[in-house]
RNA sequence: GCGGAUGUGGCGGAAUUGGUAGACGCGCUAGACUUAGGAUCUAGUGUCGAGAGACGUGGGGGUUCGAGUCCCUUCAUCCGCACCA
């Protein structure tokens, strides 16, 4: 019998299908291991041989957990809502439940084909009411919830009010947006209107005016991760900065929490480190600015308190509530046009002037509070509202945005540190601050002499005990703006009485998406939902017109995997007990400042109302690299319909044209499958080489505009879902990205027909029981433990090689000896399922190979 | 500018702890079997050299009996962050 992939893989997939082989259920008398990859977005463009590449480690892992005794996880499922539906859904008409439905079921068809072994009883979908009832659910608990900064955990919103109502707010350390202090007496003189507007100060998931970005052309504002460069990242359309009204998530309240994790998972060190940047922590001090001439004070934030001395201006955003106030008549009219300016400007050329100085002086000035000197107040919008106070005191000689600002503006710099086994020099000669974080204080009277850590401490003391200000903590990570101004995504459940926001009753979810005549805003510029009929709650009540963000659905999908079908919780108890957190999760760096941040989050908030029992969602993480797409070019000669092959393109005047990679092999080109591409090129003519069409290649993003998408179909139809996952697999590391080239896939497929034929000779199945000898049981013993230590540490490339070199040896033995195949074959299962089951059969087992225990070594023939 | 990662044959990549650099695969060369092969098998394949041999892991320097691996320095590429006070 030959190698006949087309019959072995449909026929198999078809029998554990059946067998229900992947179906897992809580099991306590053995170990459990949670594999989970993140779950892809059904885009319309189906499945590219990219996408696979993390399921298919994480498959093999999976399978390799099992037969080594565990009781694996390993679910999938779609996160279904998102833009580009509601896109298609806006030119089209069509609903987007539609097309997401149809692409879901692509997806599913392409990836059953690979041959994974997910239990789809399990499958979950981010816009199935039963599903994001949990969504909702949660949204409702952050909004009953208030983070208290004391307990470093979040707290029901019920027992704030107690405390209101005896206290009154001055005893609270909240997370918590602005909010006057009021005693116990004022707080119940409010009104319910009043005390609502209060509490949504307080809680977890609030409603507020923020900034927001707002993308005019989404027609909806996004989160701080989904904006790059000033433009969005899906779409590249225009940001700009906007207050609006808004749900935002208190993700800011976990910062501590959110980075003292990181010390606990197992993720590389570059994804921590990614996460570290974007929490932003910096520990320095709040020191208030007297005013000269006012009784406002201003307060800034500096991680320099040793250099205070050297303060010699001040700087305010532009934005800054103060400014109006404090900007002497003689200045007003300049600070006002530069106000108007800086507003004006958007994030994108604020970003590409970053270099430009610009700035007004107020008129007015401070007080520096440690030397009594009257320093300049000056706005400039290098000093940004979004972070810290939005004031700052400029330190020219030891920062390099306030040195050159001051060069620009002739304003004074004093040196303050002086590096080891340097001079004191004068500042006005430099060309460049010093910004050192060592060196010894000069010129500063209470500090000088002490080394700039030491000096931190002393002036923080200092500061503390003289009431300037106080030692403090901030972070760059900022709430998570939580509505959307769109129609596909989950409903809030929210309703609006006397205009304060009130959520639903657990015992009305979920709360069903309604349906709209268009998917657009509507004319007086409410988000889709304002279409809705009867959009009210049963007694009348508006509801909530946005909808949630991409990242919502996405945040605990791990935990209902768990439980997927339970009516009366997110996930039960016992399901939470049993697989308590995931073990492994599979997916992309991409992910690293918006779905891990806020699913860590969301994790953490559950955690604390006693939800869920890990404080951490993913142990492990591995990130798998990015295929990227191999471009093929055809050069035509310019005003000719003739096209000159890639070793002599430099003799004409050519231009380089994307052709589609499918009719290409090893970059040599179909020339009659390329007349046949298009009608324009029907007619083609080719100047070859050696008879030969070769076209010129370029590694760019895999994407339709550049022909380059492989899709795995067309290789699973000529090779087969085992060759695929080899070849995947064979590439190179799992997290290392890299160009996809079909170019040695026959090295994997030689592998397996090789493998094949230690079973089968022609028809002839031809294995034995003989007893194997020293030379095949050494060859099958290093085997084994070089496999498993490969997928130990997720070296599967490696492994592959192993098993081509365990099957050469095999092949020189002229060994087909049942004692050294089966155990080969075990371990071969977790990468090439198919054909392993089908020789597995072959060999006379009965039972699935899935459930076979991975073979063991004997040290003694490992020399 | 800051942070992280990566540089090894014609190509993808091995070398897990400082111990024979280039495993495995592709490609290429020669041969066998074949009506044919884009099937299969055998041998070869880092560079220079007829050979002995010399040189070789981006470049330069160092530690070591011994360095792809450790240290310093420099260059290149990729990724992330970027007026974060």
């Amino acid at each position: 019998m030959e190698y006949s992939f087309s019959n072995i893989e449909p026929k198999w997939q078809e029998e554990w299908r059946k067998n229900k082989t992947y179906k897992v259920e809580v099991d306590n008398s053995r170990p459990k291991f949670y594999v989970l990859d993140m779950f892809p977005y059904p885009s319309g463009a189906g499945l590219h041989v990219g996408h696979p590449l993390g399921y298919i480690a994480s498959d093999i892992f999976s399978r390799y957990k099992r037969q080594k005794g565990f009781n694996v996880l390993h679910p999938m499922g779609y996160d279904a809502y998102g833009l580009p539906a509601e896109q298609y859904a806006i030119q089209t008409g069509q609903h987007p439940a539609v097309t997401t439905e149809i692409n879901i079921k692509r997806y599913r068809e392409q990836l059953d084909k690979i041959g994974f072994s997910f239990d789809w009883n399990r499958e979950v979908q981010t816009c199935d009411p039963e599903y994001y009832k949990w969504t909702q659910w949660a949204f409702i608990q952050m909004f009953n919830h208030w983070f208290n900064n004391e307990t470093q955990k979040a707290e029901p919103i019920a027992d704030l009010v107690t405390e209101f109502e005896k206290n009154g707010n001055n005893g609270i350390n909240a997370a918590c947006s602005p909010t006057e202090v009021f005693t116990a007496e004022e707080w119940k003189a409010k009104d319910e209107k009043a005390q609502q507007e209060t509490l949504l100060n307080y809680r977890i998931a609030y409603l507020a005016d923020t900034m927001v970005n707002w993308c005019p052309e989404l027609g909806t504002v996004l989160a701080n991760d989904e904006v790059k460069d000033g433009v969005s990242v899906r779409g590249g359309h225009p940001v700009v900065q906007k207050t609006m009204r808004q749900w935002s998530l208190r993700v800011s309240a976990y910062a501590e929490r959110l980075l003292a994790g990181l010390d606990k998972v197992d993720w590389s060190d570059s994804l921590k480190e990614i996460q570290r940047n974007w929490i932003g922590k910096s520990i320095g001090a709040s020191v208030h600015f007297k005013l000269d001439g006012h009784d406002h004070q201003i307060e800034i934030f500096t991680t320099r308190p040793d250099t205070l001395y050297g303060a010699t201006f001040m700087v305010m955003a532009p934005e800054h509530e103060l400014v109006r106030e404090l900007t002497t008549p003689d200045h007003k009219e300049e600070v006002e046009k530069y106000i108007e300016w800086a507003g004006n400007r958007n994030e994108r050329e604020r970003i590409a002037d970053a270099k430009s100085i610009t700035g007004v002086f107020t008129g007015a000035y401070g007080i520096n509070p440690i030397t009594n000197e009257k320093i300049p107040i000056w706005i400039a919008d290098y000093v940004l509202m979004g972070y810290g106070t939005g004031a700052i005191m400029a330190v020219p000689a030891h920062d390099s945005r306030d040195f050159a600002f001051a060069k620009h503006f002739k304003l004074p710099i004093i040196q303050v540190v002086v590096g080891e086994g340097d001079k004191e020099s004068d500042p006005a000669n430099w060309e460049e601050s010093y910004d050192a974080k060592e060196g010894k204080m000069i010129n500063s009277d209470l500090i000088n002499g002490l080394d700039v850590k030491k000096a931190i401490e002393t002036i923080t003391k200092h500061i503390e005990s003289q009431e300037l200000g106080k030692k403090q903590i901030n972070y760059k990570l900022r709430d998570a703006i939580f509505s959307r101004q769109r129609y596909w995504g989950e409903p809030f459940p929210v309703y609006y009485k006397d205009d304060m926001p009130y959520v639903l009753d657990e015992d009305k979810l979920p709360l069903e998406l309604p349906e709209v005549d268009k998917y657009l805003p509507t004319e007086d510029g409410q988000p889709p939902l304002g279409r809705a009929k009867n959009w009210t709650t049963e007694d009348g009540h508006p509801l909530e017109l946005n909808t949630m963000p991409g990242f919502a659905g996405s945040s605990a999908y791990y935990l209902r995997y768990m439980d997927p079908r339970n009516n009366d919780a997110l996930v039960s108890k016992e399901a939470n007990e049993y697989w308590q957190d995931v073990d492994l999760y599979v997916g992309g760096t991409e992910h690293a400042t918006g779905h891990l941040i806020y699913s860590r989050f969301w994790n953490k908030f559950l955690f604390d109302i006693g939800k869920v029992i890990k404080d951490e969602p993913y142990k492990k993480l591995i990130n798998q690299g990015m295929i990227q797409g191999r471009s093929n070019f055809v050069y035509r000669i310019k005003g000719e319909n003739k096209y000159v092959s890639f070793g002599l393109r430099k003799d004409y005047d050519v231009t380089p044209i994307h052709v589609d990679v499918n009719i290409v092999d090893n970059d040599i080109l179909d020339t009659e499958a390329f007349r046949n591409w298009r009608p324009e090129f029907k007619d083609a003519e080719f100047i070859l080489e050696d008879g030969k069409y070769v076209c010129g290649y370029a590694v760019e993003k895999m994407s339709k505009s550049m022909f380059n998408v492989v899709n795995p179909d067309i290789i699973i139809e000529k090779y087969g879902a085992d060759t695929l996952r080899l070849y995947e697999m064979f590439l190179g590391p799992v997290e290392q990205s890299k160009p996809w080239d079909t170019k040695g896939i026959d090295g994997v497929h030689r592998f397996l027909k090789k493998f094949w034929r230690l079973f089968y000779e022609g028809e002839n199945l031809i294995i034995t029981d003989e007893q194997p000898n020293e030379n095949e049981l050494k060859v099958i013993n290093k085997t084994i433990h070089k496999i498993g230590d490969d997928i130990e540490r997720f070296s599967f490339n490696t492994a592959i090689s192993a098993f081509m070199i365990c099957v050469n040896d095999l092949n020189d033995l002229k060994c087909h000896k049942k004692a050294i195949l089966e155990p080969l074959t075990i371990m071969l299962s977790s990468f090439a399922p198919h054909i392993a089951e089908e020789l597995w059969h072959a060999a006379g087992n009965t039972s699935t190979v899935i459930d076979a225990t991975f073979p063991t070594y004997d040290e003694k023939y490992l020399k």
